[in-house]
DNA sequence: CTTCGTCGGTTCACTGGATGAACCATTGGT
DNA sequence: ACCAATGGTTCATCCAGTGAACCGACGAAG
C-alpha cells in the first residue's frame, strides 16, 4: 500500500537473495519493475552496505555479510537461542547425536543453531537451511503445537516430497500430528533426506504459543526405533526446560 | 542521497535489530525521524514480513525470522560456506577441537558456521556472533591477509578491550599481524574471552583477496603453546584447500 | 563484417507518494 | 489531579520516486 519505494527495495533485496549473483535485467524482470528503478534501489542498498557488486563478475549483485549480521543479531530467534543453548548443550552431550534448533518462517523451519555429534558419520544442515514442515521432525513437532488454523492452512498448501519416504498426504500428516501430541515427540524417518532419521519436540513461548522446536538427528543406522523413546523423552525434557525459560508457563501471561 | 525513504526504512530496520524489543518513540529518537514516518516504515516492513509487533509486549517491535532467512540464504557467506564445510569437517575430526568459520562485516568478524568439539568442556560462540577483529584469532588472521588501507583504517579506530588480555595497542597489533603473516596463522590467548585460546588462518577468495577466516578454539588448558604449531599448520592446510575451491589462485583472474 | 538481441547503465519531465508538525487517547508516576 | 511520557493518527505541502526512452558495449548468428 504505502511507501511503495520501500516495498520495491525489499522485493529487490529478496530477489537478490534468491538469485545470488543476480544481473540488473534479471532482477528487473523478477520484481517486475523498470531497470532504472531497480538500479536505484541497488545503489541505495549498496550505500547502506546490504548489497554489493560481485568482484568476480562485474554487474552482478550479491548480498553482503552485513545483511546477515543485522538479521541474525536481532532475529526473534536470538531470544530463543539464548534460552536454548545451555539445555541443548546438555542434550547433545547426553545423546551424543546432532542437535538442531529451529524456528518457523512462512511454512518452513529455519535452522538457527546446531550442535554436532562427535561421530565421524554425520550430516550437515547448514545454518539458515529452510526445511518444509511436513518433511522434517522439527516441522512436525512445531505443527503439533501450532494452532489449528495454521495447521489447516499449511496442510491445504502444496506439499512437496523430498525423498520417496516423504509423507505428503494431508490425512496421514494429520494423524501423525495427533500421534506426536500424544507421544510428546515427532519422528521423521528419511522424509527429509535418505538415510537420516530425526526426533523433534516443540518449544513454547510466552502464552504457550508454539515458538520453534528442537531435534535430535543422525543416520538411520544409529537412530533406530529402539532408541526413539529414550531420545524423545530426553528431548522433551530439554524442550520443557527451554519453554519454561521462555516464559511459556509464567502466570504473568501475555 | 536518493531514495531516502528506503534509507529510512533500512535504518529503522537496523535500529530494531539493535534495540530488540524497540518502542516507537525510542526508534524515532534513534533514527532521528518523526514518529509518523517511523511508524509507516514499520507497518510497511511488517507487511513484508520483516518485523512484527511483539506478542509479549504490545507496541514493541521485533525482527521476524524471515529477515534472518532472507539474509542467510543469500549471504555471500553461503558461497564460502559451501566451499568450506567439507574441509572444515575434516579439520574438526583431526583436531577434535571446535572449529569456526568467520567472514568480515564492518570491522567485526561474523561467525557463520561452527563445528563442535566432543569435549565436555567447550565454549560457545553462537552463530551470528560478531567479534572485534583485534580481539579474535579469526579477525587477526583476516587482517593479516587484508590490504594495508583496510588495516590502517581499522587500527585507527577505537579498539575495545574485552578481557584484561585483549591487545589494544595498534603498534603491538601491527607487529602481531606481521608475525601472523610470517607464521601463517594467528594466535589469540584469552583476548576474546578469559580461558579461551584460538588459532586462526585467513581464507582467500577470487583474485586472492581476503574473504574470511577459520579458527580452532578451545579452553586455554587444552590449546597450549606446544600445540600451536600443529594446529596452526593443520588449519593452514585446510584454509589453503578452501581458498583454492574459492578460486583464489585460478588463472581466470579476477 | 553486419545485424540483431541482450546486457548494464543513464537521462529527465511528470506527478503521486512520502513527509512531518500538530494532533489525540492512554498509561504510569508523584 | 497533574505531568510527561507512551503508541498512534491526520492531512496539506512538495519533492523524491517513477519509468519510457535512450546510450554504448558485448556476443551470437547470418
Amino acid at each position: 500500500m504505502s511507501t511503495q519505494s520501500v516495498v520495491t527495495a525489499i522485493r529487490v533485496l529478496e530477489a537478490v537473495s534468491d538469485n545470488q549473483p543476480a544481473g540488473l535485467s534479471e532482477l528487473s524482470r523478477e520484481v517486475d519493475v523498470p531497470k532504472a528503478t531497480v538500479l536505484r534501489m541497488l545503489r541505495t542498498l549498496a550505500e547502506l552496505g546490504w548489497v554489493a557488486q560481485s568482484e568476480a563478475q562485474a554487474g552482478k549483485w550479491v548480498l553482503t555479510n552485513h545483511a546477515f549480521a543485522v538479521a541474525s543479531r536481532g532475529s526473534s530467534g536470538s531470544v530463543i537461542r539464548d534460552a536454548a543453548m545451555g539445555p541443548l548443550n546438555a542434550l547433545q552431550l547426553d545423546t551424543t547425536e546432532t542437535v538442531h534448533l529451529a524456528v518457523p518462517d512462512r511454512g518452513y523451519m529455519l535452522i538457527i543453531e546446531r550442535l554436532d555429534t562427535q561421530h565421524v558419520l554425520r550430516a550437515f544442515l547448514p545454518l539458515g537451511s529452510r526445511l518444509p514442515m511436513h518433511a522434517s521432525s522439527t516441522g512436525m513437532a512445531y505443527l503439533s503445537a501450532a494452532d489449528e488454523v495454521f495447521v489447516n492452512e499449511y496442510l491445504a498448501g502444496p506439499l512437496e516430497a523430498l525423498t520417496p519416504q516423504t509423507v505428503v498426504d494431508p490425512a496421514v500428516l494429520r494423524a501423525m500430528i495427533v500421534d506426536t501430541r500424544a507421544r510428546g515427540y515427532s519422528i521423521n524417518e528419511q522424509g527429509l533426506s535418505t538415510g537420516i532419521t530425526s526426533i523433534g519436540v516443540p518449544l513454547l513461548g510466552p502464552g504457550g504459543v508454539a515458538a520453534g522446536s528442537i531435534s535430535i538427528s543422525g543416520p538411520s543406522s544409529r537412530i533406530v526405533p529402539a532408541k526413539y523413546q529414550e531420545y524423545g523423552e530426553a528431548a522433551a525434557g530439554t524442550a520443557l526446560e527451554i519453554s519454561r525459560a521462555l516464559g511459556a508457563f509464567s502466570t504473568k501471561g501475555y
